[in-house]
DNA sequence: CCTACCGATCGGTAGG
DNA sequence: CCTACCGATCGGTAGG
């Protein structure tokens, strides 16, 4: 791991426990245990580190529904799909949902529209899935804008539930989150 | 509305548009015309206006939910009242919603404690009716935090959606967002 | 990677 | 409710 990406995993961890605006400089060196102008070695300054935690996994976000789109299978399987996407970032980048969560609207205006941008894209190829599958007659017809919320707001809050109880095998959380998520639409 | 009143919801809509801690003293004067000094005749300081804002709404949940708890009613119908709970809260009190769940952590250590135990309160009496509703049949036996984590996730972010969709009607969120919710736990 | 430092801004107070 | 101000802390830079 590079200085620069120990910056940005000692960043990611202490914004999570404190959020962006708390964390200064000083507090990640001291972190670090070097000083806060030795920072600005590695990186351009607060602004950097924070979008590259946040652009970085809303990348893999990307992706991931990308592949999803792109698979020959039902609605339901493309759902659960999504719902593997989002335990499997959880399990790897916690820290970095939580700044993606809670501070995306510091992003200085290019990454903020860059963000921003992604998300919508993700959320509208998700809205088109839970459509698709209405049509199919696969989900129940509530409406499509209920189940997105109510499953997205699900997915996007899992970090803090598996931080708080990790210890529930990934395998049993992945089974029953699905189970839960998908058994109230179909 | 008193001038102190006047103070906590005008920094409520900033602390939901920014976070508590990059809005400033100065801020909330700007948005009230006046200076920032003048604020301090009618509170102590940041902190008070965060711990009214998020403490109030706190015990709204706190006395809604021993409410539904002392219902003599089945399990399913006590979680469909915790759900129009927090669906009425969320359509009278999205901006302090936004701060309840995203700068508890900045509430200094006395009010932080009387807030995580409100919360922890609120999630047993929850986590209760589940398994009640779970031993009685009502509802299917996934595991009950898996439940509680699915509808509470949701329910905490209502007040997100509320503000990006507020047009849509609160009984047609209502009635769906109950079916959504409840069909898949039955 | 450090010491030394800068201008800006912060929450808050004194005194009217 | 205001002017004037304070000490602390912030992100960041110069120069080695």
């Amino acid at each position: 791991m590079s200085r620069k990406e120990e910056i940005i995993t000692t960043a990611a961890r202490l914004f999570n426990e404190k959020g962006y605006k708390a964390v200064s400089m000083r507090d990640i060196a001291t972190a670090m245990d070097i000083k806060a102008a030795s920072l600005y070695n590695h990186i351009n300054g607060k602004q950097e580190i924070l979008s590259e935690i946040i652009l970085k996994v809303a990348e893999e976000f990307t992706k991931g529904m990308t592949n999803v789109v792109a698979e020959n299978s039902s609605a339901i399987k493309k759902v659960e799909k999504v719902i593997e996407l989002h335990i499997d970032i959880t399990v790897n980048h916690s820290d970095a949902l939580a700044a993606l969560n809670n501070d995306w609207m510091h992003l200085e205006e290019t990454d903020l529209k860059a963000f921003v941008k992604m998300r919508e894209d993700y959320e509208e190829n998700f809205r088109r899935i839970i459509k698709q599958g209405i049509e199919a007659g696969e989900i129940k017809p509530y409406h499509p804008e209920v189940i997105l919320f109510s499953i997205l707001s699900t997915l996007r809050t899992l970090y803090l539930w598996y931080q708080k109880r990790g210890k529930l095998d990934v395998n049993i959380l992945k089974k029953d989150m699905v189970s839960v998520l998908i058994k109230g639409i179909v």
